[in-house]
DNA sequence: CCCAATATTGAGACTTAGTCTCAATACTGG
DNA sequence: CCAGTATTGAGACTAAGTCTCAATATTGGG
C-alpha cells in the first residue's frame, strides 16, 4: 500500500525522498485514521529521525493530492485519512476509530436543495459521518 | 439577540454572571462564525477583563445548549455560530464568513443508504458546505 | 562522473488553541 | 448576613502547527 502511494506521488512530479518513502510506511501501517503526532511517534519507534515540519509537510503535499483527507473528530482534533481520491465521505467509528468510505449516496440532492433554499452558490462540502462499525457492533450489541 | 440568549442559559439554570452577560453581549454583537480569539480581542477592546478560560468555558455550555456550533473552516480552524438548537447544517460564506441555516433537506435518506451499504450504525453526523453567499455573488458574480 | 542549481531536510524557535490549577471573588439559599 | 458552592482571571502548561535557516540530498546538464 505503501508502494501505491509513492507511485501516486511520483506521478504528481513529487520527488520520492527517503523521509518521503520513509513516512508513506508508516502511514501504510495504520490502519483506519492517524493524527500528525501518531507518525511522529511511529518514526520516532522505527528510530528515524523524521522532523515535525517533514511530516506535516508531507499530509499537506497528501492532502493537496487527495491521496489523503482530513477529517475533524467529533472531539475536535484533526486526523487524516488515506483514501481514493475520487469525491467521497468518511464513515468514522467511534469505538475503534476505523474508517470506511462511502461514496456519493445522493448528496447531490440536498446540496442543490440547500442551494435553492438559500441562494448560496455551493462551492464543496464536507460530510462526516460518525458510528459504529460492524465489527465494533457484533462485540458489545448495544453501548 | 443577547438576550435570547442569556434567557435559554437561565432556563437551562446556568447562572447569569457578569462574565457571562458581557460574552453574550459580545457573541451577539458579531455577524456569522466567530473563534475564541476573537471573543478575546473584542473583550479586550471593549476593556472587559475576561480569562481565556472563562471564554472557552461559556462556549462550551453554549455549545452543550445547542446555542452555538462549532464549526470546522476548510483551512482548519474552528469556528463557532451562534445557532438555533434544532438540527440543521450550516452554509458558510467562503467569501465574507456569513452562515446560513439549511434544515434537514433530505439528508437522512443520504445517512440511511450509507448505513446500509457500509453497516455502520450511524449515530450522528456533520454536512458543512462552503460557498459563496448570494450578497457576494452579486458584488462579483463570478470568482 | 562532476558540478551548480534547486528542493528537501531536521532542529528548534515560535505561534496559536485549548486545558488545567488555584487562590480570590461572586452568587446562592437559608 | 453567612456559610457553602460555583465561577472567575491569571498564568502555567500542553499540543498542534508554522516558520526559518543552515545543512544535506537530489537533479539535470555538461
Amino acid at each position: 500500500m505503501a508502494r501505491e502511494l509513492l507511485q501516486a506521488l511520483d506521478q504528481a512530479g513529487v520527488r520520492l525522498t527517503g523521509p518521503r518513502r520513509e513516512l508513506a510506511a508508516l502511514i501504510a501501517r495504520r490502519q483506519g485514521h492517524f493524527t500528525a503526532a501518531d507518525l511522529l511517534t511511529d518514526a520516532e519507534q522505527h528510530s528515524l529521525r523524521i522532523g515535525r515540519a517533514t511530516v506535516f509537510r508531507l499530509l499537506e503535499i497528501l492532502a493537496d493530492q487527495n491521496l489523503v483527507e482530513r477529517v475533524d473528530l467529533p472531539d475536535g482534533r484533526h486526523a487524516y485519512v488515506p483514501c481514493e481520491p475520487s469525491h467521497h465521505h468518511h464513515l468514522v467509528c467511534v469505538s475503534c476509530g476505523a474508517i470506511s468510505e462511502v461514496d456519493d449516496c445522493g448528496i447531490d440532492a440536498v446540496t442543490d436543495e440547500a442551494a435553492r433554499r438559500s441562494g448560496f452558490e455551493i462551492q464543496s462540502h464536507r460530510l462526516e459521518l460518525f458510528g459504529r462499525c460492524p465489527r465494533c457492533r457484533s462485540v458489545e450489541p448495544r453501548q
